[in-house]
DNA sequence: AATTACGTACAGTTCAAACTGTACGTAATT
DNA sequence: AATTACGTACAGTTTGAACTGTACGTAATT
C-alpha cells in the first residue's frame, strides 16, 4: 500500500481539502479562503461559523472574515433555517461556473482599468516628446512610446482571449 | 489638468512600471518580480544585476533571485555581448505568447496534478464504502462520493476551458 | 427591561515571504 | 600565480498577511 493511506472518513475529508483547495488557490484564493470553501462544500448541509471554526480548528473571528472573502467573490450564500438563529452558510450552486464568471470578471476589471490608465500615460509621453532638445532624450521616449503601443496591444489580446472564454461548464 | 502631472520620462516611466506590473501581477507573479520584468521591459538594451538593481533601490541579491524566477517562467533571457563579463538580461520577445503560454502550462500542470491525486483519493472512499456499517457513515461517504465526482467534472471542464484557450495574440 | 447569544471591529501576535549584507566559489584579468 | 570582479548561498532582519482574544453593538430570548 501506498503511503497515503488514509483509513476513515475524518482523514479522507482533510485530504480532499488539502488537495481541492490548491485547485481553488488557483482562482486568486488565499489558502485559508480555499479550505473554508471545501470545508463547506463537503459539508452535506449549511455552516455555522462556530461549526466552521472547530472543523479547520481556526478562530471565529478567522472564520467571519474569510465567510466575508467568500461572499464578496460570490462563492457562497447566507441560507435562513427556520428557529436557527445563527448564520448559516453554504457553498453558492454551479461551482464551475461561479468560480469561472467570479474570475474572468476579476481578470477584465483589472484589464480595462489598466488599459485607461495606460492610455492616460501615452498622452504625457506624447506631451513629453514635444518638450524633448536633446537627441538622446527623443530617442528614450519613441522607445517608451513603442513599449506602450505593445503593452496596449496586449491588453487588448488579453481582453479579447477573456471574452472567448465562456462560463459555462462543457 | 489631473492629479497625475509626471513630466520627465523618469516619472512617467515610474508610473507604467507601477501600473503595467499589475497586469502581470494577475499572472500570478509577485509584485518584485513584475516591477523587474517591466523594468527590463522599459529598458531598450540588456541589463546587468547591478543596473536593475540602481534602477529599483534593491539589493543585488534580490536581483538575482528575482531574475532567477523570471529565468524559471522562461520570462526573460540571459544574453551574451563580448567584452562584458557582467550578465546581461533581456525579456523574451513576443510578450504576450510567452506570458500565455507560461500561465496555460501552469494551470494544466497543476489540474492534472490535482486530478491524479483526487481520482486516488476517489479509491480509497470506494474502500471505505465497503467497511461502513452505520446508516449515518454510509450516507456521509456517498455524499462525498458525489463531491468528489463533482470535483473531477470542474477538473475536466477546467482542462477543456483551457486547450480552447490558444496562446497566441489576435 | 434585563439578559443572553451572536457577528464583527480592533489591537496585538504569529508566521511566512521579501529583502539585506556578508561570505564564498568561480572565472576573468593582471 | 595572484588578484580582482562577478553571481549566489546563507543567516539574519524587515514587512505584511493571517490569525487570536477581547470588547462592543445588535437582535433574540427571558
Amino acid at each position: 500500500m501506498g503511503g497515503n493511506d488514509h483509513h476513515n472518513l475524518e482523514d479522507i475529508q482533510m485530504k480532499v481539502i488539502h488537495e481541492f483547495s490548491k485547485t481553488l488557490e488557483m482562482f486568486g484564493l488565499s489558502m485559508a479562503d480555499s479550505r473554508l470553501f471545501v470545508t463547506l462544500y463537503l459539508h452535506p448541509s449549511p455552516m455555522t461559523l462556530d461549526e466552521m471554526s472547530s472543523a479547520l480548528g481556526k478562530s471565529k473571528t478567522a472564520m467571519s472574515t474569510g465567510i466575508r472573502n467568500l461572499s464578496d467573490q460570490g462563492l457562497v450564500e447566507r441560507v435562513w433555517k427556520k428557529g436557527v438563529r445563527k448564520d448559516l452558510y453554504t457553498p453558492t450552486t454551479n461551482l464551475y461556473k461561479t468560480f469561472m464568471t467570479s474570475y474572468i470578471q476579476k481578470w477584465q476589471t483589472a484589464v480595462n482599468e489598466q488599459e485607461n490608465e495606460l492610455a492616460a500615460v501615452e498622452e504625457q509621453v506624447q506631451a513629453n516628446m514635444q518638450r524633448c532638445v536633446k537627441q538622446k532624450e527623443m530617442d528614450e521616449t519613441a522607445f517608451l512610446q513603442e513599449r506602450m503601443r505593445e503593452m496596449v496591444h496586449f491588453h487588448t489580446c488579453l481582453s479579447k482571449a477573456l471574452q472567448s472564454l465562456h462560463p459555462d461548464p462543457f
